[in-house]
DNA sequence: TCTAGAGTGTCACCTCGTTGTAAAGCCCTC
DNA sequence: GAGGGCTTTACAACGAGGTGACACTCTAGA
């Protein structure tokens, strides 16, 4: 059963969300602050958050791009009050999956839980860590290693190989990882992407120039073949 | 620009939308009740439907399940109204992309608008594999395989296998490749069509001097025997 | 059946867009 | 203001596509 982290300050509503999510046969996890949810979404690897906007400590539009920098893709679906309205469209953009709108049923919050959960279903598993041919990634440390020895990757070069990782032997385009790894809208002329995996490739390839990883899909982007 | 089908009885609302959408941009096609709606969907094909539950002659989910029965896989935003909190968990399980409950501010809708176009963008509209004969083609990866043998082909080769894959039977003209597969308006004297399909049979074939899939139909063009 | 001419297969070369990569510039953090 | 990471710039290297040439094949008409 999927486990699902409510960071809520207001307890009455988190009772009920408690019961509800239990009800239903879903793990809980809680947090009463937005620290705390951040540090619960690492240490529970939930399947779901679910996050207030207003929370003491840290907001949870804070806590939604916190969580979105580090790489994780969790689904986060945003509780907002109304007339936010702006928020709600930030909330989007921030990385949120989906929001709900308080006063709300919990049916309605089932419904969108659902919806979000189906469509992450479709989307490549997180995993704990990858191993193949030397290269050793331990996604929840942030660790890789190449045969054996401990690689010095940057955050973007991290985020970057996971993305790969994420999508091997699938061709991925620059624009796709200008938008999954850079949070770029548009797509401009720029050779940042290439550059990096230049680098990336510097550091995990035994041979950069003849990759046997991080291949070249010459017109289009670059495939990851595990 | 994307085209939105709006269908919707009530007036007012009508008005709205309309105004909203032709603001930014988008093209706009009105449907007063269901059945009008049905037909507009394949009359019009838009890019998006926004698709009121309650509506004259056929409702918005009798409608919904009706597009979805044709194969029509269009993002769809149902419109509801409050306390309609099953008609919204039917409406996902219909096939719907998301849901607004009214009343609702423009910008909430098109927050929603954008993120079902933006992940409708990611879908494949069309076939999503061939095999025949030993051959295998996933044009969402975009990989072609012979008896399971990965095959390199270029961009232009892959693009010139899919149309021929996609009109297979058919006899097509040069005049078509180019059009198609070269985006060439005029159609001037080359040898560029016959260069590829060479190089395409050289790597499909078994035995490209006497070709099993991309046959020569003298005088005419070429077939795409599957 | 034979043959000329149109149609087609294919090679080598040239061109141009794409990619690799070093180096310089920018920006944030300490 | 020094350092590290990230982005941009510039240029070299590469690869894919287009063209012309020439050989080969097919077909219509004699």
């Amino acid at each position: 059963m999927p486990k699902v982290l409510i960071v809520e300050d207001d307890e009455s509503m988190v009772a009920a969300l408690r019961d509800g999510f239990e009800y239903e046969g879903y793990g809980v996890a809680l947090a009463g602050d937005g620290a705390a949810g951040l540090r619960l979404v690492s240490e529970e690897t939930p399947d779901l958050v679910i996050l207030d906007v207003m929370l003491p400590k840290m907001n949870g539009m804070d806590v939604c791009r916190e969580i979105r920098r580090g790489g994780n893709a969790v689904p986060i679906i945003m509780l907002t009050a109304r007339g936010q309205e702006i928020d709600k469209v930030l909330g989007l953009k921030l990385g949120a999956d989906d929001y709900v709108t308080k006063p709300f049923g919990f049916m309605e919050l089932m419904a969108r839980v659902e919806a979000v959960l189906r469509r992450a279903a479709g989307r490549p598993v997180e995993m704990e860590s990858y191993r193949s041919g030397g290269l050793t990634v331990d996604f929840r440390k942030g660790e890789v290693r190449k045969k054996g020895r401990l690689l010095d990757l940057t955050q973007r070069e991290l985020r970057l190989l996971r993305y790969f990782i994420g999508h091997r032997g699938e061709v991925v385009t620059r624009e796709q990882l200008l938008d999954a790894v850079w949070d770029y809208d548009a797509a401009p002329i720029t050779r940042t992407v290439d550059m990096h995996v230049a680098k990336l490739r510097k550091k995990i390839e035994d041979h950069p120039a003849t990759p046997r990883f991080l291949v070249t899909v010459h017109g289009t982007g670059y495939k990851f073949t595990g």
